[in-house]
DNA sequence: ATATGTACCATGATGTTGTATGGTACATAT
DNA sequence: ATATGTACCATACAACATCATGGTACATAT
């Protein structure tokens, strides 16, 4: 699995590495098992601070595309390839413009919506 | 019609104005149909700025408190009173948990929602 | 001892958002 | 001429979130 980070890419860092990871997955450079490089390791190789990777990492386990197992590391979801899928980040896309399509036309306010937003969001059992 | 405008609070002036004339209304200082004064008198008397004063005008119309019939001014909706307490946010706030409810149900992280409201924000119509 | 993920403390830089302000200009009607 | 609401151009500032970074520490297991 081959990693390249651009420092200067308007993209964030945990993003790009999130992005080649779910790459990797799809272009079954990597399957569901593999270990994955230490958070510190991989750190190291690619000259980043531990929390950015630790941040991808974890948010890659959020999604289902990575599991971490403790002291014994980090390895390729089984459901990964599923779980990688762009196809639902557009529809996410539509679904939601949809619903602030019809925010806007009532007469709603951009700073509103967010507001509104960010209390969803952030008032949730995790 | 008395209104203060604390410069100094946390409360923005435009959300001040607001306030200050939905409680007038709800406590029939001022009547349906009576007059408001214009945008410019009001901004100059409370020495505002003229858009802060439409500013809040405009969403005072937006929520029917208010009514603004062009070069004849800005008169007090019918029924101003029952919507001053109709509160738009807790709307917003019910319909955008539906959508992202709904998106969560259907396996969507909460990143994914992320990136896609803020790419449906940014990319507003027109 | 070494390595794993994870947690907490913290800083600075950057970008975004919201607020409030200024000026100019228009169609409308008195 | 004067006044109404409204639209556009624009700037400045404060607040906030995001991103990336640093250090220290813990329980876990090899």
């Amino acid at each position: 699995m081959e990693i390249n980070i651009d420092i200067d890419a308007p993209v964030p860092l945990f993003a790009q590495l999130m992005g080649q990871i779910k790459r990797a997955v799809q272009h079954d450079q990597v399957s569901p098992g593999d270990p994955l490089p230490s958070i510190r390791q991989l750190a190291s190789d690619l000259d980043l601070n531990n929390k950015t990777v630790a941040k991808a990492y974890r948010l890659l386990e959020r999604d289902s595309v990575i599991q971490t197992r403790g002291y014994r590391g980090t390895f390729v979801h089984p459901d990964a390839k599923a779980n990688c899928t762009i196809d639902l980040s557009a529809w996410v896309t539509t679904k939601l413009g949809e619903t602030i399509a019809e925010l806007r036309e009532k007469g709603v306010t951009d700073s509103e919506i967010r507001i509104a937003f960010g209390t969803v969001m952030n008032n949730r059992p995790q």
